[in-house]
RNA sequence: UCCUCGAUAGCUCAGCGGUAGAGCAUCCGGCUGUUAACCGGAGGGUCGUAGGUUCGAAUCCUACUCGGGGAGCCA
């Protein structure tokens, strides 16, 4: 021994003697014996401190231990049956950092209000920091995916002359003397760099400045936008179901301690694999009909229809084919069916609602000055978006993948304010 | 923006017209295997704010502030 050790790692030391550094998650004791649990960020360690063993000295310093107090601890890993990793640590020195007076969040219950309050804590507790190790985890598989299918990571710009799709609300800022936005979506900058690099994706935040407050909404959040030059609408789908599928058993072989920590049935988990089911959105029209849903062709879903066709399925289904009028200006129109769009989105099971959602895209120029015309854009601000079309114009499609939905479901949490470490709400924005 | 629910000890809540309560946390004491440890004791409150009704309001009424859930928007 000598260097610290990382508490995940300790199984591997059984019988030999460790030093780690930490923090003191909680303490019980009784007279002649004291029990820390120490957590260091890679995971929990149980620390045994017996009177006799130990002497006066180390147990009258154990004692005093409070909840996050830092310190750090030499001990001997020995093997017991009775702790959830296996290992337990005999505590044979330890030195005190700093101890904590009075740390807010106690292990009892907290509401949700006074949690967010304090969410630079909260992060600290076992099933937050397991989320964050699972977003983690999702991230890096997404770009590993992404990587390995030819996809080169492009980065588009935050700040925006105005808006990518006209239909949102945007965070207004000055750029010196002109007007800016914060942006919605990187999409139309990725379909540039689709021309250029043939097979590209985005990771980033986007900003939308509506005022949702449901647990399905974030004001900032993130998403990966992939988009690929010389793709139709159903390589568009194949890559969609084989990331998410990836996804998803890329987590289960790598966050079992953490799907565990969340209660998290993974057998539900087990189920995503490619293919995914498909519907289009006349199928999920007659369904909600016959289910006696309000609704007509034409209309738009909301959050309850996409709960209810969802529930059919064990995995994410693909509700593709929406009528034009419901859908952003740049879908491609079906040729064999103009009312309808190339688009698709994938609603998530368990009631999660929409993670992905993509198109191909209109890459026509007459049609897309068209469309320009009809929802009344400006040529002008997209003199660029225009040219794409007029300089070796291609079929292309990409489609949106939002970052915190997909974690809230992998995870299976009520609420997107928890899979980002420090969630932008509606009136909040502390800290 | 609209609908709906809520605000009482540091935290989670009970009390719903008649002297402000419990559990946890904190402090003191006890306990050799605890797992949200347990047992005994102590301190801790202008009942969100402002008005009104009443002999009397945490409790009933009105407005405001702050927060939860949902709708719309979407990832």
């Amino acid at each position: 021994m000598s260097y610290a050790q990382v508490i995940a790692t300790l199984p591997d030391y059984i019988g030999k003697t460790v030093s780690i550094n930490g923090w003191i998650a909680n303490k019980r004791s009784s007279g002649k014996i004291i029990f820390l649990q120490i957590r260091d960020g890679s995971g929990f360690i149980q620390g045994v401190i017996v009177r006799d063993e130990a002497g006066e000295e180390l147990f009258q310093n154990a004692e005093t231990l409070t909840q996050e107090s830092s310190v750090r601890v030499q001990g001997i890993v020995r093997k017991d049956e009775r702790s959830k990793t296996g290992v337990e640590l005999s505590v044979t020195a330890l030195s005190v950092l700093q101890i904590t007076h009075d740390y807010p969040i106690t292990p009892k219950e907290h509401g949700v209000e006074f949690l967010m309050d304090h969410r630079h804590l909260w992060i600290r507790s076992s099933k937050q920091r397991a989320i964050l190790k699972i977003r983690s985890e999702i991230i890096k598989a997404i770009r590993s995916f992404l990587d390995d299918h030819d996809f080169t990571q492009v980065d588009p710009p935050i700040l925006t002359p105005s808006s990518c799709e006209g239909t949102t609300n945007l965070f207004h800022t000055k750029y010196f003397e002109e007007d800016a936005y914060l942006t919605q979506s990187g999409q139309l900058y990725m379909e540039a760099a689709a021309m250029a690099l043939g097979r590209v994706y985005s990771f980033g935040p986007a900003f939308r400045a509506e005022r949702s407050k449901t647990r399905r909404h974030l004001i900032e959040f993130w998403m990966i936008e992939p988009e690929m030059a010389f793709a139709s609408h159903e390589d568009n789908l194949a890559v969609q179901e084989g990331l998410i599928s990836y996804v998803v058993s890329h987590v289960l072989s790598n966050c079992s301690v953490e799907l565990a920590a969340l209660g998290r049935d993974t057998s539900k988990l087990e189920k995503v694999q490619a293919p995914f089911p498909r519907i289009t959105y006349d199928e999920a029209i007659s369904f909600l009909q016959a289910n006696s849903f309000e609704i007509n062709w034409g209309d738009d879903f909301g959050a309850p229809h996409e709960t209810a066709i969802a529930k059919q399925y064990d995995r994410p289904v693909f509700v593709e084919k929406y009528p034009v009028g419901i859908k952003a200006f740049y879908m491609k129109p079906d040729p064999s069916r103009p009312e309808v769009a190339l688009c698709a989105d994938m609603l998530a099971p368990e009631g999660y609602g929409e993670i992905v959602g993509g198109s191909a895209r209109i890459d026509d120029p007459e049609l897309l000055l068209n469309r320009f015309r009809e929802h009344q854009l400006s040529e002008e601000d997209y003199a660029w978006y225009l040219d794409l079309r007029k300089y070796g114009t291609v079929p292309h499609a990409g489609f949106g993948l939002g970052l915190e939905r997909t974690v809230a479901w992998i995870c299976g949490l009520e609420h997107v304010r928890e899979p980002i470490p420090f969630p932008r709400l509606l009136y909040r924005l502390y800290p």
